[in-house]
RNA sequence: GGGCCCGUAGCUCAGCGGUUAGAGCAGGGGACUCAUAAUCCCUUGGUCGGAGGUUCGAAUCCUUCCGGGCCUACCA
């Protein structure tokens, strides 16, 4: 018998649970039933996630205390894990004595390894809010092509810099000019580590090996920089105890509180930490997704491997969930919560959908809506619980037989190729797994179809024939069930109560159940409707609690583009008047093939005066739509000198980026070279 | 510029060196009527992204190109 223990990344108390993030819970939760049902010992560890600036911020605006603020998210999360099924042996949080005394003792490790050295680190700090701001809380103009409203580390046209070489940098928190201070911080030093983490990563098993291949090449191939683990007060979080003021930077507790939270389980049960952290008996598997790799197969091991605990046995890693396609969008209405899921649709759906769609692999999983109502009820309805529900309403007349009956071999054949389909489980080929479980279903409808109980059912003298075929149907029934049971613990159970014998083990799609009752048989599974998935995504399309209420009819804007860039100082009329914005007509256009985002636009200002623009509009707007429309154009900007050539101005136009870029247009009447007042 | 993943039937995907390339769904035809318009049988449909190469044999291995996605770097 194994001894695992398994941990899913720890959700951040800042936000929701959203069809997102189950991928990562249920693809888990499926593989930690899938190993208790195999009768190995494992407990399926998780915790809230619950400390950094953001949480700080948000408790903050609420007018909340942080303790508050993570208490009330850590239940909502637990509810909304529980509504689709996901059962942890612990649900802890970051923010706990246990985790503060792992902190300290990892922290106390590393000190004695002298790996941790002080480097002062210059950073923007908001004076009216009294803290420093990270990244993101810092919006200012690229130093490098003067685009505006850009955050601290990099711009949209891909330029990267430090917060402080912001031009004219306002800080999101205060709206205020932050200013530039210095600060102390504490840097653990990984590069002693390399050696170990060159072996960990590239042998053993340990990670997929397309990870393992993009850690060769993009960290391990130079020296490792030291990793900056603390933050100055303010901060929520643990003050470091031999550093007063400082606080552990969020991801250093982060994953400590895997251990936290497994020291609460061995607390309530009587067991001994050591034996799963410091001993070779567990194996210890960490589900994370891809966005998080660095931290969980450089950082982390590192720091195990320094304090002494046992290492992973496996990262899995998965990829992201698409919807119909495209990113997750909460205007299309496919950001679904997993509490707004719950309210219109059986969380049995998803985790079907997604054990359907889920391989070893670090791909992207997407979900098609049209798809996933399809393949719900074609799959799991018309096939597997249709099965039982043709053959359980005779045999509940008669019971299962006492011997089991000739079937051709097909129980046997479906208890054979249990073998198979548990390999795929344990290597989280989950989609593997139910291609062939659905093959043994078809074979199961094929036998009761050629043997229409529903006939034997009409000639009293047939009943112990009619016996016969049920106590097939059902029992090759129970073997998938039995199959499913990780994907479908409800099913599982359900099915054990028909049958009068629960199912608790991998090894009983081995054994067929003979000679007892049969319950009166309920629907196990209602079929998808897809009103109530149209339901769903209409729920979530709402946008976020609108400000005062507008006028009948009038589109309900909200205000999340002011909250991303928020208005800018005053200017002054002739400042304003110092740009000359002027209406051009778009006469060429055309693709820069080396550039990922640029077209080379050639505008008339009337008469013969042209202008050459590179604009980043690539991918959004096609060169041929392009010509012959007006735009509106900054036509005094100084000439820039770019890779493919030089810029003659700028064409106006709004949104967040990527493939959101929205050009103005101008009304008709309007004669290129005329200025924009 | 570097790296990774993907490109197989209308859709979602399997096959990853060996008989005429498969499944599910969708489409077409039939059967059945026990079952949640479920099931069963038959069937249409693919120069396996293109081109080279290795091999007795390639969807499968190699090279290269094209297309899609992601990551990373650099330039301005």
């Amino acid at each position: 018998m194994r001894q695992i223990l398994v941990t899913s990344a720890l959700p951040y108390a800042n936000g929701h649970i959203h069809i997102g993030h189950l991928v990562e819970y249920l693809q888990t939760d499926i593989w930690v039933r899938f190993q208790k049902l195999r009768g190995n010992r494992c407990i399926y560890i998780c915790a809230d996630d619950t400390h950094g600036t953001a949480i700080m911020i948000r408790a903050r605006d609420e007018g909340i205390g942080e303790e508050e603020l993570i208490a009330e998210m850590q239940q909502a999360h637990i509810r909304d894990f529980a509504g689709f099924d996901i059962e942890f042996d612990n649900y802890g949080s970051t923010h706990s004595q246990e985790n503060r005394e792992l902190c300290a003792e990892i922290w106390a490790s590393k000190r004695e390894a002298g790996l941790i050295s002080v480097q002062e680190v210059t950073q923007l700090y908001d004076v009216e809010a009294g803290t420093f701001l990270a990244d993101r809380f810092v919006r200012g103009t690229c130093p490098f092509c003067k685009l505006a409203n850009q955050y601290g580390d990099s711009c949209d046209n891909g330029h990267h810099y430090g917060p402080v070489d912001l031009i004219d940098p306002v800080s999101t928190l205060s709206g205020t000019t932050p200013e530039i201070r210095t600060a102390k911080h504490l840097f653990v030093n990984i590069e002693r580590l390399h050696g170990f983490l060159d072996e960990w990563t590239q042998s053993g098993n340990h990670l997929q090996p397309e990870i393992a291949n993009y850690l060769k090449g993009h960290f391990l191939h130079e020296p490792l920089r030291d990793w900056d683990v603390s933050r100055p007060a303010p901060y929520f979080g643990f003050e470091i105890p031999d550093s007063p003021g400082n606080y552990w930077y969020v991801w250093f507790d982060a994953p400590i509180g895997y251990m936290a939270s497994t020291k609460q389980w061995c607390d309530r049960h009587g067991e001994d930490f050591d034996q799963w952290w410091r001993s070779d008996k567990t194996e210890i598997h960490h589900f994370i997704g891809k966005d998080i790799t660095y931290f969980h197969t450089l950082f982390w091991p590192a720091m195990l491997k320094t304090s002494g605990f046992s290492l992973p046995e496996k990262v899995h890693i998965h990829g992201f969930l698409t919807v119909n396609g495209e990113k997750m969008s909460k205007s299309k209405g496919t950001f679904v919560r997993a509490s707004t899921y719950l309210e219109h649709l059986d969380p049995a759906y998803l985790r079907y959908y997604y054990a359907a769609k889920l391989t070893n692999r670090v791909d992207d999983i997407d979900l098609n809506l049209d798809e996933f109502v399809a393949k719900v009820n074609s799959d799991m309805v018309g096939n597997v619980v249709n099965l039982a529900s043709r053959t359980a309403k005779f045999a509940a007349r008669t019971g299962l037989s006492d011997v089991y009956p000739d079937d051709g071999g097909l129980f046997e054949q479906a208890a054979k190729g249990g073998d198979a389909i548990a390999e795929a489980y344990e290597a989280c080929d989950y989609g593997r797994a139910i291609r062939q479980i659905l093959v043994a279903g078809d074979r199961a409808n094929q036998f009761v179809e050629h043997n229409a109980p529903w006939n034997l059912a009409k000639d009293p003298e047939q009943a112990d024939r009619l016996r016969d075929v049920c106590t097939v149907g059902l029992n090759l029934f129970r073997q998938l069930a039995v199959y499913l049971a990780p994907v479908l613990p409800r099913l599982a159970r359900q099915t054990g109560e028909l049958l009068g014998r629960p199912i608790a083990r991998w090894d009983e799609s081995k054994t067929p159940v003979l000679g007892t009752s049969v319950g009166k048989f309920r629907h196990m599974m209602k079929r998808v409707d897809r009103q109530c998935v149209d339901a769903t995504v209409a729920a979530s399309t709402k946008a976020e609690p609108a400000g005062p209420q507008s006028a009948p009819g009038a589109p309900e804007d909200s205000d999340e583009p002011l909250k991303v860039e928020p208005l800018t100082e005053t200017c002054t009329f002739d400042e304003f008047t110092k740009v000359d914005l002027r209406i051009a007509r778009v006469v060429a256009a055309e693709d820069v093939p080396e550039a990922s985002k640029l077209l080379k636009l050639t505008l008339s200002l009337g008469g013969e005066h042209r202008r050459t623009v590179l604009a980043g509009i690539k991918g959004v707007y096609q060169p041929a739509d392009l010509i012959g429309r007006l735009v509106v154009c900054a036509a005094n900007l100084a000439p820039r000198k770019m890779k493919f050539g030089t810029s003659e101005g700028m064409i106006l136009a709004s949104g967040p980026g990527g493939k959101e870029i929205f050009m103005l247009s101008v009304d008709k009447g309007a004669r290129p070279g005329q200025r924009v007042h």
